[in-house]
DNA sequence: GTATAAACACTTTTT
DNA sequence: GTGTTTATAC
């Protein structure tokens, strides 16, 4: 097909073919900073210049945010009212979409709530609770992941009960009761009528499954479906998308093996491996050429990568120059690290002119930024967290969304539960216990007992009824109000009525002052959707409507516009997709990363070391790594190895310290000789570093490089407040060090362009330090 | 029923 | 060090 389309000039080969092909099924395996984007938007505009409709296109994305982009970024080639009409975003906003097109032929309400993983945590508590078992055995937290797991991978309660290898499972994990769990959640949150995150896709392949005149309906509608990121979905994301691929097949999913993180959310990484069986004749595409880092960064990441055993093989290469060795660095504690980090990103920016904004941090959990927040802090850095709590799940958010909630849907309990005492109007625990037992026994809803709390013998007495229909009431007339009052228009009268604005006011410290804000900030931002649709002409804007678009928002995808030049502190799962040209990866360490929950399974360690790729491919000039000795953990100060993923890394392309050799090698027991040679097998070294003891570094870290380049020391590289060279400590120079005290240098020499010398520390014994890392005071 | 203090346990990643 | 749950007094 010969047209006009001038865009395929700014692709390469393999990305013009990728776009170009549409004929079937095709599968683009996209390394990182390949361009990925570029072809998956380049390909939607070719396929609207090629005629097709813009309502025929199912497009589907990780996060909303990426919808957005791609969405502006293809409206800039089609032009806006094209691109209005595609439907692109994420699996769980278009088919949440579809469900409430759809709901009545499953049994839901057009209006159906989202419980977030809050609200359903609580109902899984609350059942709990109800079936008098042991939060201790039953931990809420896990059974919500088993639950999930079972809903992702399309397990049903009635198929969970009888399926013999989950009966055994959770028997073994001492929770033989989670089929009833599982069961009564269920039950409970189609009473409420409310779906969950994972059943927004479980759903929609129950309604494909029970109606296929639906499914037939959106088969014929979506003429070309493409998929990003397809190496993190799971079975019932597969489903669907082979479910509507069936009749024509054509379909395009774009992924990359190695950068699959997400198995923990119950994404499978064989949807990709497998493809080519699930789609027979699929094309493959491949994009090997990474435009985003240096030379250097691409082959560090290749030689880690190559150490995984699950993988689609590619060779990703890079043109850009050759670039700096990746800087891997040891510092004693957590606090220290994050002094690394901030004394080295000031220097980065004031001698390498680096923007803010262009330099990330990096580290393996959320609990990791505080002491780096806090560097930042005292050198008086510019940064911006990602992560943590988002702004719809902080408290006063999420309670003036329950009345939302409750307003529109009144069997919603678990906001109901939220608010019935919130601002205080003296409905206590056991009043809402007794209401949600009543409505338990009668089987209705807590609503319904409240409507008519004589018919179901409610026992409280005159006071505690009032109050309670007081409270029914006051829902009632809002939503009495909410059919003609826009989004907006509820919000004010909602915070006002309730005194939640009153209490707000009354109350001037420091805290309350924040939840003021907050509140402001969600009026703001409601007003602004309201503003935003009815000028688009799409009439009144309803808080149904409200709800209908936030409750699948998350952080990752509110604008953080405000001024921009910061450093971006994140976690490695949050920084997916994302690239800056200064990029520090923190916390290398055994437990840490790889985290501990993931080490005993070959599968899981994997993943985690994919996780380590992603964080050095975002990269795009520098990378530096670091580790502590020592960390700050569940209040305890807890000692730590270096990370095992460094030494998979080839060393040619690390710059890493040498550290303290301890002279004495700690006598070493059968076993833990033998521990060491399992360890040396499993990582494939075998030098002269195989009998260190455990705490040694040495065994950790790869061979010494052979000596390339003498790095020049600077203060703000080492921490130092004087660089130090060899000769400015003769042998009898008394020195001191912070952790082994003072000591008496016996000899210095030069190993590999490094300082080196011997001293003798007395009663903690002979070491060889280097210079360069080592911090000496010198003493006179 | 409510407000406060003390005890507790909890931390991988998130649509 | 955090937020959440429980015990205690009012």
């Amino acid at each position: 097909m010969q047209m006009n389309f001038p865009f395929l000039n700014d692709l390469n080969e393999s990305q013009r073919q990728a776009v170009m092909y549409s004929d079937g099924p095709s599968l683009v395996i996209a390394g990182a900073g390949s361009g990925k984007t570029r072809v998956l938007t380049y390909k939607v505009a070719y396929l609207l210049q090629s005629g097709m409709h813009p309502t025929s296109i199912l497009a589907l994305t990780f996060t909303n945010k990426a919808a957005r982009e791609m969405k502006s970024r293809i409206a800039q080639m089609v032009g806006e009212n094209t691109a209005r009409y595609l439907w692109m975003g994420t699996f769980h906003s278009i088919f949440s979409r579809i469900l409430r097109a759809e709901a009545e032929h499953i049994g839901y309400s057009r209006n159906y709530t989202v419980y977030d993983s809050a609200d359903s945590k609580s109902l899984i508590k609350s059942i709990i609770k109800e079936l008098k078992l042991d939060e201790k055995v039953y931990k809420p937290s896990m059974i919500q992941g088993r639950i999930s797991s079972a809903k992702n991978s399309l397990i049903t309660p009635h198929a969970y009960a009888g399926n013999a290898e989950q009966q055994k499972s959770d028997l073994h994990a001492k929770v033989p009761l989670l089929r009833e769990i599982y069961a009564i959640y269920c039950n409970r949150c189609k009473q409420a009528d409310a779906m969950d995150f994972d059943d927004l896709l479980l759903q929609t392949n129950i309604l494909f499954r029970d109606h296929p005149e639906i499914l037939q309906k959106y088969q014929h509608l979506f003429k070309y479906i493409l998929v990003d990121e397809y190496q993190d979905t799971n079975f019932a994301q597969y489903l669907i998308v082979k479910k509507l691929a069936e009749s024509h097949q054509k379909i395009c999913v774009v992924g990359d093996d190695a950068q699959s993180i997400y198995s923990f959310r119950g994404a499978n990484i064989d949807n990709i491996l497998t493809f080519r069986n699930t789609y027979p004749g699929a094309r493959l595409f491949k994009l090997e050429q990474n435009y985003r880092s240096t030379q250097t960064i691409v082959n560090a990441a290749n030689s880690l990568i190559d150490k995984n055993s699950a993988q689609i093989r590619k060779t990703i290469f890079s043109k850009k120059e050759k670039g700096e060795l990746l800087k891997v660095t040891n510092v004693y504690t957590d606090l220290e690290e994050g002094v690394y980090v901030a004394d080295t990103i000031r220097t980065l920016h004031r001698k390498k002119q680096y923007d803010y904004q262009n330099i990330a941090v990096l580290y393996r959990t959320n609990s990791q930024s505080r002491v780096l927040e806090e560097a930042l802090r005292k050198q008086g850095l510019p940064y911006k967290i990602y992560g943590g709590l988002s702004f719809y799940q902080r408290k006063e958010i999420k309670d003036v969304i329950a009345y939302f909630r409750l307003i529109s849907n009144h069997n919603d309990e678990e906001a109901l539960k939220r608010i019935i005492n919130f601002p205080a109007r003296g409905i206590g625990e056991t009043t809402v216990g007794k209401l949600f037992d009543c409505a338990q026994t009668h089987a209705v809803s807590v609503w319904e007992v409240m409507s008519d709390m004589l018919k179901y013998n409610l026992p409280v007495n005159a006071g505690t009824a009032a109050k309670l229909g007081n409270f029914r009431e006051l829902i009632d007339s809002f939503a009495a109000q909410s059919g003609e009052l826009n989004a907006y228009e509820m919000a004010q009268s909602i915070i006002k009525a309730t005194g939640i604005l009153s209490e707000t006011f009354l109350d001037r410290s420091p805290e309350n002052l924040s939840k003021q804000e907050n509140i402001q900030e969600l009026l703001k931002a409601i007003h602004e959707f309201c503003e935003e649709k009815e000028k688009a002409g799409e009439g009144k804007f309803y808080l149904i409507d409200y709800l209908a678009e936030i409750s699948l928002l998350t952080d990752q995808d509110t604008d953080q516009n405000e001024d921009n030049d910061k450093v971006t502190l994140m976690t490695v799962h949050a920084a997916k997709g994302l690239e800056f040209k200064v990029v520090f990866i923190v916390g290398m360490e055994e437990e840490l990363f790889p985290s501990a929950f993931c080490v005993e399974n070959a599968r899981d360690l994997e993943e985690e070391r994919r996780l380590f790729y992603v964080a050095i491919t975002r990269a795009e000039e520098r990378c530096f790594i670091s580790y502590a000795r020592s960390r700050f953990r569940n209040g305890k100060t807890a000692f730590s190895n270096p990370s095992r993923f460094l030494k998979d890394i080839d060393p040619q392309y690390l710059d890493y310290p040498q550290e303290e050799v301890i002279e004495k090698p700690r006598t070493i027991g059968n076993w833990d000789r033998e521990l060491d040679m399992e360890r040396i097998r499993f990582n494939g070294i075998s030098s002269g570093y195989s009998f260190r003891n455990e705490s040694s570094d040495s065994a950790m870290m790869p061979p010494p490089r052979p000596a390339k380049r003498l790095t020049k020391i600077s203060p703000a590289e080492t921490g130092n407040s004087t660089p130090q060279k060899c000769d400015a400590i003769p042998a009898g120079t008394f020195v001191k060090h912070h952790v082994f005290g003072i000591g008496k240098v016996i000899s210095t020499s030069v190993v590999d362009g490094n300082a080196k010398a011997e001293i003798d520390f007395g009663d903690k014994g002979k070491k060889s330090l280097l210079l360069k890392f080592a911090k000496l005071e010198i003493l006179k």
